[in-house]
DNA sequence: TCTGGGGTCCTAGGACCC
DNA sequence: TCTGGGGTCCTAGGACCC
């Protein structure tokens, strides 16, 4: 019944191979499993097999006791915002879940055991997996802290092989474990590394496209979020089986032209997108959500200097990375969470805090403030590579003197 | 019971230029 | 008095991802 829904290999999916016969990509998605609270778990391995997960600031960090022992915050201690950023296998069986905001999250496991983020640690431990992977499988794209695509087609080695190595490579280097998802495209990889959580390994052949692949929510799909997914499940679509199944001019009618044409080719499992080794950054933005609403009037002063601790951290982060940016925004979100953003083009690159405060200052004065104030951001975009820049300005400099 | 922080990409209207 | 089409940049908002 599904004879309409075979995998489609265009001849774009394929890549040249020694022997000059094409051969299908094999491109791999390599997530880890419950990252941070795995990482965690390796300096408090006493809290392994309990509930835990991962939220907050440094308030919940655990109290060394005078017997040596430590002393762990619970979830329904916490008080106050804020939303889980990841559970351990063990608190997701309550139903814990990533960006479930953290009072709900309490209802549902008052006992689960409450640490907060340490990015820095995390970050470590990202290098230290992708190292490994590279030392294997160099062709990687970043993705995020936690995952990347491998393009595995130029290596000579067997599929399963390399995947086992690549695997035990990143145990030895982190002693964490991963999922491991190949397929001819990173769409299909990213859909089966998730297949066989924790410490999974799934190949993606044509074949198994029915059983594995078909009766999965559309949601599963990468790009398929909240909002076309219920849109979708208005037309009565709600496996990627039966997206498939829908007309062109359907999915035409009721999302964009591009769109449609994603979701037609994406529930065939059609994908050509390459592994990206080098992407440069587009933007730098740093955000903050205050413990309270603030008053922009009663507390001006203290949303003030936010504003400008906000400027100068975007203002360094640019700086060690060596970038520079023309474009300064700024973006606030209102105790009713309705969220506004501005932006100023400047006439020159900078990574100036003073700078960037100026504009940012611009940008906020052609914002009414009537509400309360949850959130403040401020974000560099428009950026270009310092030695660029400087390539630039010889080049401008070739141009200028030409005059009589 | 409200909903973090860091990103990417897309759309769409208007300005402006040729 | 009416009035083209294409290209690029700027700005604002929104969906989506980890």
């Amino acid at each position: 019944m599904y004879h309409n829904l075979a995998i489609v290999l265009t001849s774009r999916q394929f890549v040249k191979v020694q022997n000059n016969n094409p051969s299908p990509r094999r491109i791999a998605h390599l997530d880890m499993d419950a990252f941070y609270a795995s990482v965690e778990l390796l300096r408090y391995p006493e809290l392994r097999g309990l509930p835990v997960v991962i939220a907050g600031r440094d308030e919940h960090a655990p109290v060394s006791q005078p017997d040596g022992s430590r002393r762990f915050y619970r979830l329904s201690e916490y008080v106050g915002r804020g939303v889980i950023t990841t559970a351990t296998y063990e608190a997701r069986a309550k139903g814990v879940l990533s960006a479930m905001g953290v009072m709900k999250a309490a209802r549902l496991a008052p006992d689960a055991i409450l640490l907060p983020v340490d990015f820095p640690r995390y970050r470590h431990y990202s290098k230290l997996f992708k190292a490994a992977v590279a030392s294997i499988a160099p062709q990687i794209e970043d993705t995020g802290i936690d995952e990347i695509y491998i393009d595995l087609s130029l290596l000579p080695d067997d599929t399963l092989m390399l995947a086992q190595r690549i695997k035990q490579a990143v145990r030895d280097a982190t002693g964490l474990t991963c999922s491991i998802g190949i397929s001819p495209n990173k769409l299909l990889s990213k859909i089966c590394s998730d297949l066989e959580k924790p410490d999974g390994l799934t190949i993606l052949t044509p074949g198994d496209i029915p059983s594995l692949i078909w009766p999965l929510s559309v949601q599963k799909i990468n790009g398929v979020g909240p909002k076309a997914a219920q849109k979708l499940a208005t037309l009565g679509i709600h496996t990627i089986a039966e997206l498939s199944r829908a007309d062109l001019s359907l999915l035409h009618d009721h999302f964009g032209n591009s769109y449609a044409t994603w979701l037609y080719e994406v529930a065939r499992g059609i994908d050509h997108r390459p592994v990206v080794v080098d992407a440069e950054p587009k933007s730098f933005s740093r955000e903050t959500t205050f413990e309270r609403d603030l008053h922009p009037q009663h507390d001006r002063v203290y949303l003030t200097e936010a504003f400008t601790s906000l400027c100068q951290q975007v203002a360094e982060d640019l700086s060690s990375k060596a970038y520079v940016g023309r474009t300064i925004s700024i973006k606030l979100r209102f105790e009713d969470f309705r969220t506004v953003t501005r932006d100023f083009s400047l006439a020159e690159h900078t990574a100036d805090a003073a700078v960037i405060r100026q504009a940012a200052g611009e940008c906020l004065r052609r914002v009414p403030l009537k509400k309360r104030i949850r959130l403040l951001g401020v974000k560099v975009s428009a950026l270009c590579a310092l030695h660029q820049l400087h390539a630039l300005g010889a080049y401008r400099q070739q141009e200028i003197p030409f005059t009589f």
